[in-house]
DNA sequence: CTGTTAGCGCATTCAT
DNA sequence: ATGAATGCGCTAACAG
């Protein structure tokens, strides 16, 4: 089967107009006389007639469409901050195209091609290989030609050699409040668990841990600081790393939320009490902190801030205004019950 | 600034060719001298040439495109399913629009409207209007239009009146294990809690429950189904007005493993253990049913199959093969401890 | 094997 | 206020 679509070609045979003014009147940009329009959309109606964007788009070189890059939409962190994009985006008229590479470098590359060749009109970039603090050469390469066309903003994430438009979260500032935090309830012995050494937003977190430690006069010891991963499964195994030390933390920080969750989970099974035992702080504040046992203190990303600023950067690179490099949006402390006076 | 894009007409002039020779290598459509290929592959290289898909969707009436409806992709269930659907399209082909309508109902019409104009070649419908067990009349007419022009697959939802291609979970037999399993560990007075009367998987669930119930000679007591909502806020509430009972139930489904999630919390601080005191089975087997403590009984979406047929179905659709209307994708039980014998 | 031409559906000149 | 003609970028005939 053909698919036959209606046009404004069959609109206007039956309107007995020409294709011309049944253009004036889906775009309103000239008059048309009432009793002209009438009839026009009277037969729009009759036929259900919907302007064909693809080839309008080709006319304008713009699709009104967004494409989201991400490592994996099933990430709490992720659908949250693509879900108040997305609704930000969509106010402003835009579509979005969601591209999960599941840490995959090649569906990543794919993607971005994809994303290109469907003349998207920008590109939010939520993760994949931008996090990598020694990118591969050739993708960067790659990312900075593109960017010479189409706009494209990182949230949360840079990529050496790579000077894009930069939206992220104060990361450093809110590893800085739990580092105070745990101090001021009198944790001198605290730890940071989890993330992947080598992705920009854990070594962010962990320099600024260390920094703020040492200011403090505070031991970093290095014993306390491991782990590979940002899943639960991660957190599992960090907490059973964590039980065989000799000596152990009275405090960690976890890389994120469900670094955090898969230790309480694995502590608790083992008879260690959170937070009487042991304080564990997260990240993120992603919707489960709020209700897995005991609720976890963390940094609540402010997603809908960080989403609608990433987008609006986007937008404003889109319509060529100047606009800051490197926008930060704050995050804050979120006091809930799993630390507690030492 | 004009974005001046690149054309294979750049490309054919650089390269000493015509336009359609280009356009031959960059389908294979024909043969064309190794000697000529090389001289435009170049040239396609130097400029990093990309063909715009927008022209080429205008020519063959298909953009390789599918549109995702769905109320909110922060929900574990959706955000999984969307995932292994979209990772699924892709291999196929497809790119995935998103269209979070947050149960909005001007969002979800100027989604779909949008979808239309944007030529997608189908329309997964995972959530929304199409789960009203009375639909808005008017946007069902909207949606046969729909559907005579695109293909369009419902999951886990039906329409009155929308004779559409539907691919459901066997939610009636996931109940119904969750009722055995309860039965055999000599429960008898269960409860059915949360969901929203009136969205069909709710009332598909209340109705296999009660079903099985009666055919079990078990007294099904209305004051045990109550609860309005898929949220961990309104398990919290359930649970709340569960406490607040004359007599309670020994066990209870949960519309989901939110639900389930935040019963067990607000019990939990109640001082009722699960499943010492009470026992709890979610449905759904969301990432988190596994690791919310005690870790919860539940029954699995399966969602790779799940979204993997409903993609299939979709492109059978496109292809116009003939199809069966409804697929049904077995669920299956997951033990886990959240509920014990009696 | 390669070039020329026409058309996908729309919006925009330029006329009238 | 309206119509005719043109082009957005690409591919598929149709020639040669």
């Amino acid at each position: 089967m053909k698919k036959e679509n209606i046009t404004i070609y069959d609109i206007a045979k039956e309107a007995s107009v020409s294709p011309a003014t049944v253009s004036r009147v889906l775009t309103g940009s000239a008059k048309v006389r009432p009793q002209t329009m009438r009839k026009i959309v009277d037969v729009m109606e009759k036929y259900h007639f919907r302007p064909n964007s693809l080839a309008r788009s080709l006319l304008y070189k713009q699709t009104k469409t967004i494409g989201f890059i991400l490592p994996d939409i099933n990430h709490p962190f992720f659908s949250t901050l693509v879900l108040k994009s997305e609704a930000h985006a969509l106010k402003l008229g835009y579509t979005s195209f969601l591209c999960n590479t599941m840490n995959n470098a090649i569906n990543e590359s794919n993607y971005l091609q994809s994303l290109i060749e469907k003349q998207v009109d920008g590109i939010i970039y939520l993760g994949g290989r931008i996090n990598d603090s020694v990118p591969d050469k050739q993708y960067a390469e790659k990312l900075k030609k593109v960017m010479e066309r189409i706009p494209v903003v990182f949230v949360n994430g840079r990529m050496e050699g790579v000077d894009a438009h930069i939206v992220r979260a104060d990361e450093e500032t809110g590893i800085e409040r739990l580092v105070e935090l745990l101090v001021n309830l009198n944790h001198q012995k605290i730890g940071f668990l989890g993330g992947v050494e080598g992705i920009t937003s854990t070594d962010v977190k962990k320099a600024a841990f260390i920094q703020l430690m040492e200011k403090k006069g505070l031991e970093v010891n290095s014993e306390w600081i491991f782990g590979n991963g940002f899943s639960i499964e991660s957190g599992e195994e960090v907490a059973a790393q964590l039980l065989s030390l000799n000596e152990r933390p009275t405090a960690v920080i976890c890389a994120n939320d469900l670094v955090a969750i898969g230790m309480i989970k694995v502590l608790t099974k083992f008879g260690l009490k959170v937070p009487d035992d042991i304080s564990v702080v997260g990240f993120d504040d992603i919707y489960l902190a709020e209700h897995f046992p005991p609720g976890i203190t963390t940094v609540s990303q402010n997603y809908e801030q960080l989403g609608q600023t990433a987008i609006n950067v986007l937008v404003d690179l889109m319509n060529h205004k100047q606009i800051e490099k490197e926008i930060i949006v704050p995050t804050s402390l979120v006091l809930r019950d799993s630390c507690k006076l030492l």
